[in-house]
DNA sequence: CGTGATATTGATTCCACTCAATATGAGTGG
DNA sequence: CCACTCATATTGAGTGGAATCAATATCACG
């Protein structure tokens, strides 16, 4: 967690101290697991210290549309910091342990430590990117494209978080939530994979996935991981960052 | 300017008198001039007092993504005050004015009123959300249905913030801006104004818009204005319902 | 009165959808 | 241990919405 701010601003030691107390006690969650749902009243920001879980809305005819897919250290619910209401559902994909940091602690956040505001500002930017750039890929690319970049995004994500090694990860997603992610349907997510795999680009069993040469899967995709980029660098190079248990 | 932030917002006279500080003179610009290219570095919040333009990207093989279309009242540059860069291209659409708010005095924002963090906060959340339900609607909706959410979510925005009459206004793109927005052929959004002109949902002459039957468009479009809501209600006491998983 | 930007219309192609049937495999209980 | 079930995935056939290519049409403006 306090990892993960350090990535969007320089902290002082006044600022882990505050890090440290913020927040509820993480507690278990399970695969499955509705967090919320569209338009339910909000109260807190949910830190995400473990597991997979996607945000989603639903359309008129009961379509599903993924908005984001979040992993550990991401944190859900600034929508309704300002709104009082959930915009999407939130589900857990995976087993997993999450927090929850209450609206009040994050305006008072907000008045104390304006670093961390801007930490706060910055996560929001950069889950904005996400989005904008997977409205880039739906607009104009092919399904195979689609695919190709998903994967890239996911690999790029879980590889400046947690530890994912080079040969593969895991990708708790159905190819219906992949479909309901990028609006393709299932059947050809199933077909655009068989035609991905027959060019050795990747592999997929089960939810294992093997990335044999992701530098030709970025490629295809068009992928520049720019958009991922959490904040001006050159304040970030100079972070002495203690080494701080997380979570 | 100061209504706008007030949508987001309760203001005490304080915050009136140091938004009324705020920023640069504002000064004209011109249809066509591009305020900034993406990756150009960033320095300042853009405030739109008059006029219109939208931010864009391109892909790498030259074709346009319009990401934003924005109108008076709008602030812009919320990307680079965290990264320091511009992530998308802001162009003109017709003459306007525009002033500047250095990140500095934002920054000092957050740090003397936390209201105007969070309304700031929650412009910035509100166009998440326009994003967002961009992004759906692409995913799964028809032509016609992108179109006429895409008119009706102009509509509305006007109606908020400028004054439309109920009789038409003048939308200042093109068809292959409109295109490149929804992520069509520009023949294609032409076929579909035809389209819909025949059904008398709407009228298109050069760049003003009719749109006969608001009601019947926004049911053809899908359309819920929710997603544009600015900010909290008032109405919201403190409800601290703590979000239980539900299996 | 030409010129360039914008828009319309026709012909054709193709990507991805739908419907439908089948396969694969994990988990469960008799 | 096998049979059953349910979720997930694959494959085939046929369709259709929107793209592309290409040829005008319209109109504002200098």
């Amino acid at each position: 967690m306090i990892k993960r701010f350090g990535a969007h601003c320089t902290l002082d030691q006044g600022d882990v101290a505050l890090l440290a107390r913020l927040g509820s006690e993480p507690r278990q969650v399970r695969a499955g697991d509705i967090l919320w749902r569209e338009g339910d009243p909000a109260a807190s920001l949910l830190i995400v210290h473990a597991g997979w879980l996607y945000s989603a809305k639903y359309l008129q005819d009961g379509t599903r549309q993924l908005l984001e897919v979040l992993i550990s250290g991401d944190i859900l619910g600034f929508y309704g910091l300002t709104t009082g209401i959930r915009c999407s559902e939130a589900v857990l994909l995976t087993d997993g342990w999450v927090s929850e940091l209450p609206y009040q602690e994050v305006l008072d956040l907000f008045a104390s430590s304006p670093r961390m505001t801007t930490a706060l500002f910055a996560m929001s930017n950069q889950r904005r990117a996400i989005i904008a750039e997977r409205l880039m890929v739906m607009a104009r690319r092919t399904a195979r494209e689609k695919i190709a970049h998903f994967l890239c995004e996911c690999r790029t994500r879980l590889l400046e978080t947690a530890q994912v090694s080079e040969e593969g990860f895991i990708l708790p997603l159905t190819q219906q939530d992949i479909a309901d992610a990028l609006g393709m349907s299932a059947v050809h997510v199933s077909r655009t994979f068989t035609s991905l795999t027959e060019e050795g680009l990747v592999q997929r069993k089960h939810f294992r996935l093997v990335i044999p040469n992701p530098a030709k899967l970025e490629e295809l995709a068009g992928f520049d991981k720019q958009y991922l980029l959490a904040s001006r660098k050159e304040t970030a190079s100079h972070t002495p960052l203690p080494a701080i248990p997380v979570k």
